[in-house]
DNA sequence: CTGGGGACGGGGCCC
DNA sequence: TGGGCCCCGTCCCCA
């Protein structure tokens, strides 16, 4: 499988040219291991195990391991160097294009799908991808498919990016981003660049051999992207919307300046890349330290919503295993892709494996109480992108449902193209949508519950329901749209439905456990600098937060929030009393300035404030000077306002609420 | 066992 | 689009 040509470039990759190649061929004593060992990482991902890196494309989640993929390009290296998740640009790579690569990643072999079909993948879809994702060996090996089946000259003007002839233009394309590494190693760009050697790649791995004259090739890859900077305050500045965008992600986690002038200079999908590990989320689980999350147990997958079927396959995809030559027609560099169709089929051996969650998730994102009803792509219609769809994925065996991997939850017809999946969606009039029989899409359980309490609304959320307001009774039909109007942002991955697109994108983040936000000292990961900032004084010991009642300090202002509420009593138990002061307490507010604080917050505290000291008015005059404002308010303690009437000095260190600490300021990235 | 504090996650909302 | 802040809620620890 490794031949010598590829363990000269192994040892040259790997610091050890000449001399050590011996070592390296003497080691490979078993002439198989490379083979089984290949064989072993594409039953791992096919089950998931020990995948650190989930790419994303369009709607589709595949997992894969990034020791792989940073093997396989140096594109993908740098995208996975420190990210835990990658999104590749759709109209460069499509979900179904991209399960071809990754099974040649895994396998060597390429799959070309059914070209008779017409649907994707075809040889030149998976050539233009393999170009974009600087996978040189797949490239030539498309090459000389295509040309071998007459088809590469079509393509040979473009040097194979004739269908995604938008790199490396110079305008417009709205997702004309991540040009291909490639460009970077020839001056002239992509479109520019010379035919590449039709010598055929030895090996699927063999990016290894082209790392050394890439990296000699461009100043981009002097950029050390698998290095972390101690000192996150100096960071390189990339024009390569590809790499900028993996190290967009790298800065995020040090919290950057430069990090953040990165903003807006990537795909906008590519920043939901923010993944920094999957630690373990949720109650009883908390990843204190970091590190202490698990994978998912989905591997090579996209996701839908759809019910998990008895598959037809082996839960073991062990049937390729053996001892197919290879190599058979292609010299010294070995041509891996036989033509041979080779499917990796994937298997679920239960329920689990249908998590995108993985620990944590009891119950994960199960697809329980919808029937699998894949259909056949017919409507074509325009597009919904760029507005809320009721698509949603689910993880599924891509090979069990053919190539119909968009699956439209209201009808449960499936498409081979999330462009006629979206397409079809607009055929969903409304009526169609809040009229439709109730029960027959299943029952709605799952609301999606606004705030609070993650686990009631994220444990097996069901599909349908979640994902789109169907199949619902007239009542319920009507409740359910009023979710879909108010809540247009679904998770594509639980159905959850958010008021604003940000939040959901942030919700997503949880679920991909995207941590950006590092903490320095302790390694702990945050999905929000917010948190990070919090996070940070507990090092710092700082406590901000005084209660005013008994002199408590708190670092996290809620917890003072929560402690006040002890102090009054169990809280506002009258809302009208708390609107009633959030609406007169202008002054107040002008005053919770000085503290910090917002009106409405200063109105809530005054509220609670105020309940307390009806009862109690020690409490009232404790928890000056908002008390007192209360107590105007409520015309009592009469003796101080005076002191109200004098003009306001600055607060009180301790009842500066809002002020951001500054001896954690470095940790932020603003 | 209970209450309080510490710490953290998720969602809403505004900027 | 993301940051910042707030609120709700939870878990864990400890007295």
């Amino acid at each position: 499988m490794i031949i010598k040509g590829d363990l000269e470039r192994m040892a040259e990759e790997f610091g050890h040219p000449g001399g050590t190649l011996k070592t390296m061929l003497d080691a490979m004593e078993v002439p198989s291991h490379a083979r089984h060992l290949l064989l072993q990482l594409n039953s791992q991902r096919t089950k998931g195990f020990l995948c650190d890196v989930i790419i994303v494309v369009q709607n589709a989640l595949f997992r894969a391991h990034k020791n792989i993929l940073a093997a396989s390009s140096l594109y993908l290296k740098s995208l996975v160097v420190h990210d835990n998740l990658i999104n590749l640009d759709h109209e460069m790579v499509s979900p179904g294009v991209f399960r071809v690569i990754l099974d040649y990643i895994y396998t060597g072999r390429l799959n070309e799908g059914d070209q008779g079909s017409g649907a994707e993948p075809n040889l030149g879809a998976v050539l233009a991808a393999a170009s974009y994702l600087q996978l040189l060996d797949l490239v030539a090996l498309c090459r000389k498919k295509l040309k071998r089946n007459g088809k590469y000259h079509h393509l040979r003007p473009m040097h194979g990016f004739a269908p995604y002839a938008k790199i490396g233009v110079g305008g417009g394309g709205r997702y004309r981003v991540s040009a291909p590494v490639i460009q970077s190693c020839f001056p002239g760009g992509v479109l520019n660049r010379p035919p590449q050697s039709e010598e055929l790649p030895p090996h699927p791995l063999s990016s290894l051999r082209s790392s050394a004259p890439e990296r000699d090739c461009s100043p981009l890859y002097g950029l050390d992207l698998t290095k972390k900077s101690p000192d996150s305050q100096s960071q390189p500045t990339l024009s390569h919307p590809a790499l900028s965008h993996a190290l967009l992600h790298h800065d995020e986690g040090r919290h950057s300046p430069a990090s953040r002038n990165q903003r807006g200079a990537s795909d906008p999908k590519q920043r939901l890349g923010l993944l920094r590990g999957r630690g373990g989320r949720g109650r009883g689980l908390r990843n204190r330290g970091e590190g202490a999350g698990e994978q998912g147990s989905e591997g090579g997958k996209v996701y839908r919503w759809v019910k998990p079927e008895p598959l037809p396959y082996p839960p073991e995809d062990e049937e390729e295993d053996d001892e197919e030559e290879e190599d058979e027609e292609e010299g010294a560099g070995g041509d891996r892709g036989k033509e041979t169709n080779h499917r990796h089929h994937n298997h679920h051996k239960n329920g689990e494996e249908h998590k995108l969650g993985g620990a944590g998730r009891p119950g994960g994102y199960g697809c329980e109480g919808e029937d699998e009803k894949s259909g056949s792509a017919s409507e074509e219609t325009g597009s919904s992108e760029g507005r809320p769809s009721p698509i949603f994925h689910m993880p599924y065996e891509p090979e069990s449902f053919g190539d119909n991997l968009y699956v439209c939850i209201p009808c449960d017809k499936g498409f081979p193209s999330s462009e006629q999946l979206n397409a079809h969606v607009e055929t969903h009039t409304e009526e169609e949508l809040y009229g439709h029989p109730a029960g027959e899409l299943g029952s709605s359980n799952g609301h999606g519950g606004a705030g609070g309490g993650s686990n009631a609304t994220n444990v097996n959320p069901p599909a349908n329901s979640l994902s789109a307001p169907l199949g619902l009774g007239a009542g319920r039909g009507l409740h359910e749209k009023s979710h879909w109007l108010t809540r247009p942002y679904p998770c594509s991955i639980c159905g959850k439905k958010f008021t604003q697109r940000g939040t959901m994108t942030r919700h997503m983040r949880s679920h991909l456990g995207l941590k950006p936000f590092a903490c320095d000292a302790c390694g702990m990961r945050f999905t929000r600098q917010y948190r990070l900032t919090e996070h940070m004084r507990i090092h710092s010991g700082e406590k901000p937060y005084e209660c005013q009642v008994c002199g408590g300090k708190f670092a996290q202002q809620r917890n003072l929030i929560s402690h006040m509420k002890m102090h009054s009593g169990g809280g506002v138990a009258d809302g009208k009393l708390k609107m009633d002061f959030a609406d007169s307490i202008y002054p107040l507010g002008k005053y919770a300035e000085h503290l910090g604080l917002k009106h409405e917050k200063a109105s809530a505290l005054l509220a609670q404030a105020s309940q307390h000291l009806l009862a109690d008015a020690k409490a009232m005059e404790s928890l000056y000077p908002l008390s007192k404002l209360a107590a105007e308010h409520l015309g009592i303690i009469h003796d101080k306002m005076d002191a109200l009437r004098q003009p306001l000095g600055p607060p009180p260190p301790s009842q500066q609420l809002s002020s951001e600490p500054r001896a954690i300021d470095r940790y932020s990235p603003s």
